[in-house]
DNA sequence: CCTACCGATCGGTAGG
DNA sequence: CCTACCGATCGGTAGG
């Protein structure tokens, strides 16, 4: 079994999947492999929950024999720590590019909070999600040193929503204390991992729109704001 | 192999652990036993998660040995169902109670609301809620048959909430649909198993009355309500 | 990355 | 409920 990666550049160009500076690990054509594990455990491990995943199971899902995740992992938990950094490193992406463009710091704070929710919708329930929902739901299988370590992902990535939460209780249009309404409001979002169905049910705009309608008081400062029905703000 | 069946009841004062109507299975004094095992698998699967607990450590924490826990429950399975049901419907009977208490059916729906808010984050976080986490965490390593068979009791919780939310939504108070409302509603109290810690931080009413200043508008039919410092309805 | 393998652990059982 | 045990599985490794 062959990787069905570049035939190698030979010299210079190496392939890099990816901007991640993990080690100083050369990877070589087998980026491809490692990602395709990865993907595989990811998948699994949100199915089935990591302890009950084999390490054969994954294996087989790469199309690899039961040792060779051991060859780009060097432990099972190994790799649940790299399916969920992967997972968080990404997240943090997103929300910091919808954040950072231009038109964004010019949004009301109702939309602002709206370009949060959508994003994150999109990290758990979108296309290729299984890492983030790894994470929110197999932290505990964690040893503690790593734990810590996603730890501080995690507390960067709930801290870029307190500014538009400050705001939006400034405002008025959010009654509950900033710090409990983040939790609460991140629960609800992080629910939907349980419930969400791509094929049925509501779709990801109506679900963002609801859960704006749930969370924020239309009598804002000044203005009366529409309900469930607006658009979204950016794209 | 013997099932945990009468040995006949022998006398009249047969000692009954609860009035748990659970098969027609007399326990005798092991209904004790049988009970810790229950508790100390909930804790257990709780913290550690179902597949990652040994039925070892189980007997270890009831102080059994290793084999014994298969005197009570014929497999690790049967344990978790277990777990899960007991705790499934000592949540109904909670809900239950606290909605049919004659006080409950005059007071205004966000009241009734804050009713059920309270019962269920006592359920979830409060002394001895070890059951229902496991059940909301767990579900997935149920074989189908049961794990449908659990399914109609969560309904059945569900639908407690129903009439509640249709009633907020109809006054006003609620804007998000109703079937989306309740399963952010009970996504966001859930998930306070993940962060709540009672020895620290806010209290079980902080975070009550935190949920309901973020859910409901204040700008009901007519009266301007209180926001977050208003206190308990029934007791 | 495969082949071949090991040591430990685990759910479960027989028999009392 | 304990003692003693089995068969299967699992994470991981040596060596190429």
């Amino acid at each position: 079994m062959k990787p069905d990666v570049a035939p190698p550049p030979s010299d210079t160009t190496v392939k890099r999947p990816r901007g991640r500076p993990r080690k100083t690990v050369d990877e070589r054509d087998d980026g491809n492999r490692r990602l395709e594990l990865l993907a595989s455990a990811a998948k699994l491990f949100r199915r089935k929950g990591f302890a009950a995943t084999t390490t054969r199971d994954i294996a087989a899902a790469a199309g690899m024999q039961s040792g060779s995740p051991f060859y780009h992992f060097k432990s099972k938990d190994a790799l649940l720590y790299a399916v969920m950094e992967e997972g968080m490193r990404s997240a943090l992406d997103r929300l910091h590019a919808a954040t950072q463009v231009p038109a964004y710091a010019d949004l009301a704070p109702a939309d602002q909070l709206r370009v949060l929710v959508t994003v994150h919708f999109d990290v758990l329930l979108g296309p290729g999600s299984d890492f983030v929902p790894v994470m929110l739901y197999e932290a505990r299988s964690l040893p503690p040193r790593q734990h810590k370590a996603l730890g501080q992902l995690i507390a960067q990535y709930e801290t870029l929503w307190l500014p538009v939460l400050t705001a939006l209780h400034a405002n008025g249009e959010l009654h509950a204390p900033v710090r409990l309404a983040r939790l609460l409001i991140l629960g609800a979002l992080n629910w939907s991992v349980q419930w969400f169905d791509a094929k049925k049910g509501a779709s990801l705009q109506e679900l963002t729109g609801a859960a704006m309608d749930l969370f924020l008081k239309p009598c804002g400062t000044d203005q009366n704001l529409p309900s469930s029905s607006d658009q979204s703000p950016i794209n």
